[in-house]
DNA sequence: CACCATGTTCCTTG
DNA sequence: CCAAGGAACATGGT
């Protein structure tokens, strides 16, 4: 589920179930995924409270809380295997429920196979994040005075969230096969017509999976498969096409044909994670 | 069994 | 001291 647009797109759909409700009941299901507090000091925390927003920056999910005396952030992140969703009270949790706060006739539930996302009310990752791809102050100017003499690939500082905030490794690959810009070339040394190229098709990439994933309904009733449980997901309506994977022109594409020239698609390893690329298409 | 996976953080190496 | 690379985290899918 998560880089940046899945996370706004899941933002969009949760503000208007949660504004206004009140935590009534928390359930730390796995102490872990409230790090760094304790689970009484999270509960303390999170008890009574009334959500009166909620945002995002980067990859993080932002709750607005308000008691009776004060306000506070909960902040959450999903990692690699993250979701959220409401289901009815009273309805079996999924195995790998990791925090369940009691709203009103539903229950608001993290789930986290991998248990590498976060909900807590800890702000201090936010403070080295980069901009966010969207603002004005994310320019190719901007990018030129950052990558200025630097060596790294320009794939892996797009991974770099005080670069650039909210990208992932679908979405590096994605842009960089939008911009014609080989992932190997050294961030320093591309010109600034390919920078300007790099921040558009950053933008372009993550717009266009935005606007795609907001147009997919939230199912509340059943799964896309029909298998009806209660939960809600990202709707499909049952044999319609995969649209997330089949948008994705190199990612997981590995030795399929290049969209555009037929290319067999590239597949190489850079500071631990796997890149997609056109060796044709992208100098 | 081996390897891979949408992310972040910590440790080691140079 | 800093930059860069690699492993760890934990579970499941292929």
């Amino acid at each position: 589920m998560p880089e940046l647009p899945e996370v706004e797109v899941l933002v969009r759909h949760l503000a208007p179930v949660l504004v206004a409700q009140t935590i009534r009941e928390v359930e730390v299901r796995r102490p872990k995924s409230v790090r760094p507090q304790s689970v009484a000091e999270f509960s303390r925390s999170a008890l009574g409270m009334t959500i009166t927003g909620v945002r995002r920056r980067a990859k993080y999910l932002l709750f607005d809380l308000r008691g009776s005396i004060d306000e506070r952030v909960l902040i959450g992140h999903l990692g690699m295997t993250g979701r959220m969703f409401l289901q009815p009270r009273g309805q079996p949790l999924p195995r790998h429920a990791a925090v369940v706060l009691g709203l009103g006739a539903e229950v608001w539930v993290f789930e986290d196979t991998r248990y590498f996302g976060r909900m807590a009310f800890d702000d201090a990752a936010l403070a080295g994040l980069g901009p966010e791809p969207f603002v004005d102050d994310f320019s190719a100017d901007y990018l030129r005075e950052a990558l200025r003499g630097c060596r790294q690939a320009i794939k892996v500082k797009l991974l770099d969230q005080s670069l650039v905030a909210g990208v992932g490794n679908i979405y590096a690959s994605e842009a960089l096969f939008r911009a014609g810009i080989s992932p190997r070339r050294a961030a320093g040394r591309l010109k600034p017509a390919e920078l300007g190229r790099v921040r558009d098709s950053i933008r372009d990439v993550l717009a266009e999976a935005i606007r795609f994933g907001s147009t997919v309904p939230l199912d509340f009733a059943g799964r896309a498969d029909g298998a009806g449980d209660g939960l809600f997901y990202y709707g499909r309506p049952p044999g319609a096409p995969d649209y997330y994977t089949e948008r994705l022109l190199v990612y997981d594409r590995a030795g399929r044909p290049c969209v555009r020239c037929g290319t067999a698609i590239r597949k190489v390893v850079q500071a631990n994670r796997s890149t997609y690329f056109c060796t044709q298409c992208q100098r």
